[in-house]
DNA sequence: CGAACTTTAAACAAAA
DNA sequence: ATTTTGTTTAAAGTTC
């Protein structure tokens, strides 16, 4: 009641007394609230957790390379060992042939045509096409690469035993030099195969590496290869006392073949850290059966990762094999286990490692890129710089970290991205609408605005839902996205608090404080009405107020910005003003189901559609809607709101206008709005 | 530098 | 009498 437009001159006042300066605060410790009560504040600042730790075991570039050549050497030297000891056969031949000399018969001619990119690809192919081109051009690839890798080998043989034979001649210190020739030799080679890779990988093919590295496992424990060897490869994944959240992350791992590049992005990072293993001593006998994967994986009984199209899968075979029966018992004779099949899989497990690596690499680039560019603040790893957070610093969306200090759910990584390991805690979602703004503008424009809620949101959602990360949204946008998602568009102020608890980790903590600040952005922004109702009142967002505040934050004029708004394709909006309209509004990003690839793209033209509702009432009228607004339901969430500038009092007086849906938005046809309908509500 | 926004903290008042 | 819910002030930080 009584409400009245006070406010806003009221606020007025005081900014002008205070003036501005007295920047030079810092307060913190010596300004408190002075003797004041802070009773509630109790833990004070409870919320700092400048802990910039992070326990994430992440490695430098440096660290990465280091660990690299040392895998490398070790498997070359077990390499060494083992042939040095199994053959001792007398060919002499001096073939010098140093690896130097090693022609990489890459065919460039297959990866530079199309330089799609895996997105672009998606977008043109459906789910199944792609995954069918994939697989082509996997096997075509895999057969270039087996037979370089035919030829390597036999060269690698002929030095061995060149080796060996001076070792015996000479002391060790020339065996010392040449193993290292070897070793370097074999360094080089795991390069070229790696950049073969990785170019193939640019182009999508990235599922390779799934696919790939699961045949093998799968085969080893009937050819008996060294099967400890891969297992860990997988099987580190998920080492590190990792939860049970392992659903979640198979997931994950079982998309990336088809799934965006970002998907595979994050999936296949988690995977390189285990690259600690030892080479073993081959035929090992003990198997570490990778009973996980196989099993998720659910191979038909029918089928073997090893045969398809009817041959042989095995690097280097093709062996033709009418049935499955005729392909194990292939399989069993011709990749037995032998020293050939051992270093097959040696090498297609330097592969996958290789690849895993540069994986790694390119992902923290992209990181670093995107941190570049503002998409997101994290700061993938800079030195470990612990990210001082001034006490009272509010920096909503600077500091998506901090979360370190305390893990409600242990290592609650994003699902999505999980683990990768190089990217520390931090959202994995690279909002599809920042990507495609490139645009100028944004800079780090609007922090607070800058990525879409919506989809920021629809996108991490899991991961807010875990992390103790701070979301980079603010009050205001948190609390009207909390009431947008509802059917009826309004929430008691405990309801809002519900949504604050059950959709951030970081709101779980620290309940006066935010509560607070919930409820001083509820009374202090006009957007936000509050609605009498029998059962007691409830908030709703008067839209056009949320809009009207946006204006400022743009460069242009406000003016200027609506026409801009009234019709333009999104593309030419600059950046801060799409996210705004984005962010303006979304529903559905509650449907948990929401955080596989296919979202993404869904999201986008949702808040698109968003676009238009909200901006059309702008200008004056308030019924026809732009052409492209599609859903319905927005539009009536408008029209609620349409009048209640000055309408605000006629709800006032609540009992007579049925609260809830006090105009035409009687059919709310939301998707999932079916649980609260319940009429004795509205009426009662 | 200053305006516009946010976030925190806290004092109060009215309702429940 | 307490707790909730709402309003307001004040102060400090950010961003542009």
């Amino acid at each position: 009641m009584m409400v009245e437009s006070a406010s806003e001159t009221i606020r007025s006042a005081p900014s002008g007394q205070n003036g501005v300066g007295s920047l030079s605060g810092q307060a913190d410790g010596g300004g408190g609230g002075g003797a004041g009560a802070a009773g509630t504040a109790g833990g004070g600042a409870g919320r700092d957790a400048a802990t910039g730790s992070d326990s994430n075991g992440e490695m430098s570039p440096a660290e990465l390379l280091h660990f690299q050549q040392q895998q490398a050497l070790q498997v070359a030297r077990q390499f060494l060992l083992q042939q040095a000891s199994g053959l001792s056969s007398p060919g002499n031949n001096d073939s010098k042939q140093s690896a130097s000399a090693v022609q990489v018969p890459v065919s460039v001619a297959m990866m530079s045509p199309q330089m799609l990119t895996p997105q672009q690809m998606q977008q043109i192919l459906s789910p199944p096409q792609l995954q069918a081109l994939l697989q082509q051009q996997q096997a075509l690839m895999l057969q270039q690469l087996q037979e370089y890798y035919k030829k390597q080998q036999e060269q690698l043989h002929l030095q061995l035993l060149t080796q060996q034979q001076a070792g015996k001649q000479q002391p060790k210190e020339a065996l010392g030099n040449k193993q290292l020739a070897f070793q370097q030799q074999l360094l080089q080679m795991q390069q070229l195969q790696q950049q073969h890779l990785l170019n193939l990988q640019r182009q999508g093919l990235v599922s390779l590496q799934p696919n790939q590295a699961s045949g093998p496992l799968q085969t080893l424990p009937q050819a008996a290869v060294c099967p400890s060897d891969l297992p860990q490869l997988w099987k580190g994944e998920g080492a590190p006392g990792q939860p049970a959240e392992d659903s979640v992350k198979q997931e994950g791992l079982d998309l990336t073949g088809t799934a965006t590049t970002a998907t595979s992005f994050a999936a296949a990072p988690k995977v390189s850290p285990p690259l600690s293993h030892h080479t073993l001593p081959n035929g090992q006998p003990t198997v570490l059966t990778p009973r996980r994967d196989s099993s998720s994986h659910e191979e038909t009984p029918g089928s073997h990762p090893l045969y398809g199209h009817g041959e042989c899968k095995w690097p280097g075979c093709e062996t033709l094999c009418e049935d499955l029966g005729q392909f194990i018992k292939h399989l069993n004779t011709e990749h037995a286990l032998d020293d050939r099949s051992t270093a097959q899989c040696r090498v297609q497990m330097q592969v996958v490692q290789q690849l895993e690596i540069q994986l790694a690499k390119e992902s923290e680039r992209l990181q670093a890129m995107m941190a570049h560019l503002h998409m997101r603040p994290s700061e993938p790893k800079p030195f470990s710089q612990p990210l001082n957070r001034v006490p009272g610093s509010s920096s909503f969306s600077k500091v998506t970290v901090s979360a370190a200090d305390s893990f409600p759910d242990g290592l609650v990584h994003p699902p999505t991205s999980a683990a990768a390991p190089v990217t520390p805690l931090r959202p994995p979602g690279l909002s599809s609408a920042s990507l495609h703004s490139g645009g100028p503008t944004r800079r780090r424009s609007s922090d607070k605005f800058c990525s879409p809620i919506s989809s920021e949101l629809a996108q991490n959602h899991e991961f807010y839902k875990n992390a103790d990360v701070r979301p980079p949204f603010t009050y205001a946008s948190l609390i009207r996205q909390a009431i947008l998602e509802t059917p009826d568009r309004q929430l008691t102020l405990n309801e809002i608090y519900n949504w604050f608890t059950r959709m951030f980790a970081y709101f779980r903590r620290n309940t006066a404080t935010w509560k607070n600040a919930v409820r001083h952005n509820l009374s202090l922004h006009k957007c936000f009405v509050r609605v009498e109702n029998v059962k007691g009142a409830v908030w709703t967002v008067d839209e056009r107020e949320y809009q009207k505040r946006r204006p400022p934050k743009m460069t242009g004029s406000p003016t200027l910005v609506k026409n801009m708004i009234s019709g333009l394709s999104y593309g030419a909006l600059n950046a801060s003003y799409q996210a705004a309209l984005a962010e303006s509004s979304f529903p559905l990003l509650n449907s948990p189901g929401m955080l596989n690839p296919g979202s993404a793209s869904s999201l986008l033209p949702l808040s698109h559609d968003d676009v238009g509702a909200p901006v059309e009432p702008l200008p004056s009228n308030g019924s026809s809607s732009p052409p492209r607004l599609s859903p319905p339901q927005y539009s009536h969430q408008v029209q609620v709101k349409e009048e209640p500038a000055e309408a605000e009092e006629d709800r006032r007086p609540g009992p007579p206008l049925g609260p809830p849906n006090p105009s035409t938005s009687g059919p709310p046809e939301d998707r999932d709005l079916e649980e609260e309908l319940p009429p004795g509500e509205e009426l009662s």
